[in-house]
DNA sequence: CTTTCATATTTGTCTAGACATCCGCATATC
DNA sequence: GATATGCGGATGTCTAGACAAATATGAAAG
C-alpha cells in the first residue's frame, strides 16, 4: 500500500454499519476514483486489506464478494481481485455466424485478413483452449466489412499442434471458416462467449475511420 | 427434522466438490420436491441442518447464502429461513386481469386503495385519455398485494366527466373493477399498453418494503 | 382479555486459524 | 528451446466460537 490511503478514515465499530458495508463502500469509492489503476486494476490482497482496515480476512471477502456479485470486481483464484471493465456472460446460439446475421439483413459482409503470425498463447487464450503453457499458437487479425465498409476488427487465436498449416491458408482465402476446412475442421459450433467494452485505441480508430 | 431426510447420503468430503455446494444442492432438490410445505415452506433452522449435514454452522449459511440470491429462498433474521413461491407469471391480453391471473397460480390476491383525489389531467394520462387540457381526473393510488405481502404500487387515472362519482365507490371497495362498475362501467377492454422502468424511490421502496 | 416484560430461539456479524487449490516464477532437466 | 519440478503467494473452503440483533414465546401484571 502506498500513502495514498494513509488518511484513510478507521471504521466505526458498533455503530449499526457494518464492518463489511463499510469497508464495501470505501473500495467502491476507491474503484469509481480509479486508483487502482496504477495497478492495472488490480486491488490489493486480501492480506493487505485486513491490514487497511484492521480487520479479519473474512471479514474482508465478505465486502469483496458483493462487489463481485454487483460485478464491479472479479476474483481470480490464485492471481487477486481486479476491477471489472463492463464484462458480462453472454449466451448466444451455438450456430450463430456473423455472416448469417448479417445476409439476414440484406447486407453484404467480408473481410480481409491483415496478419497472420505464429506465437506463444497468452493467458486469455490459452485459458480458453486449454493449452498448455508456452504452446504456440495462430494469431489472425481479421478486419470485417459490411457493404464494403470498415466495421470490426478482430484477434482469433487457433492451436498450432492442432491446426499446423492453418497459417497457409490464409495466403488463399479470408475466411476464417474456409481456411478451418482446408485444415480439416468442417464444422463447429460456439463454445462460450464473453463480451466486454473498452475505448478503441487511437490505431483501432485509424484502421476502422 | 423428522426421518424424512434419515436416509441422506453422506455428503462427500475431500471429493473436489464443495460441502456447500452439495448442501445446496441437497436443498434445492428438496425445494423443487416440496419437502418443506408442511412447514409452511420454512426450511429446518440453521442449527439443524448443521445436524443434518454435519458441518460447521458457516457452511451452511453458505449454502443458504446461494440459494438466497438464486431467488430460491428467503431468510428473515430472528425467524429462519423460507422458500419462496415462484416469480408471478403476468400475460398480457385483452382481457386479462391481475386477480384472475393470479388465483389461476392459486394466489390470493387484493389491494388497497391508499388515495382517490380529483385533481387536474397531467401531461401523459392527458394525451391516453384523450382530455381537453385542465380537465379533471380521479388518481387512484393503490397498492396491490399478494398472499398478503404488499406486491405492487399503481397510479390510476379516470375522467371526472365521464366518472362523476367514482370516488365514492371507493369507500365501499378496494377493487378498481367494482367502483367502475358502480360507475356504469359494465366492462371494459385493454386498449394500449406501454412498459417502462425505473428504479423505485426511497418512498417506494418503505411502502413496499 | 390485553399488555408488558423477560427469556429463548434464530439469523447476522466478526474473529481466529487451518488447510486446500490455483497461479506465477525461478530453477533444474532433458 | 521445450518441459518438468518446486516454492511462495494468492484466493477458496472449512471449522470453532463469541457476541449482536431481531423475532417468537410464555409468564406475569393490569
Amino acid at each position: 500500500m502506498t500513502d495514498k490511503f494513509i488518511e484513510e478514515p478507521p471504521l466505526l465499530r458498533g455503530s449499526g454499519a457494518t464492518l463489511w458495508r463499510q469497508i464495501a463502500s470505501a473500495l467502491e469509492e476507491d474503484i469509481k476514483a480509479d486508483r487502482f489503476a496504477a495497478m492495472d486494476g488490480r486491488l490489493p490482497t486480501e492480506r493487505e486489506l485486513t491490514e487497511r482496515f484492521d480487520v479479519n480476512r473474512h471479514t474482508v471477502r465478505r465486502a469483496l464478494a458483493t462487489l463481485a456479485e454487483s460485478g464491479l470486481v472479479r476474483t481470480e483464484q490464485g492471481r487477486g481481485v481486479f476491477v471489472n471493465r463492463e464484462v458480462v456472460d453472454y449466451p448466444l446460439g451455438k450456430r450463430v455466424r456473423f455472416s448469417a446475421n448479417l445476409s439476414a439483413q440484406q447486407r453484404i459482409s467480408a473481410g480481409r485478413i491483415l496478419a497472420c503470425v505464429k506465437e506463444p498463447v497468452q493467458r486469455d487464450a490459452r485459458t480458453a483452449l486449454t493449452l498448455r503453457k508456452n504452446a504456440q499458437v495462430w494469431r489472425v487479425e481479421r478486419m470485417g466489412l459490411v457493404d464494403g465498409e470498415p466495421f470490426s476488427l478482430a484477434s482469433h487465436y487457433f492451436s498450432v499442434a492442432r491446426f499446423p498449416k492453418l497459417g497457409q491458408a490464409f495466403e488463399t482465402t479470408d475466411s476464417i471458416t474456409e481456411a478451418l476446412k482446408s485444415s480439416g475442421l468442417a464444422d463447429y459450433e460456439r463454445h462460450e462467449t464473453r463480451i466486454y467494452a473498452r475505448p478503441p485505441t487511437a490505431d483501432e480508430i485509424r484502421r476502422l475511420a
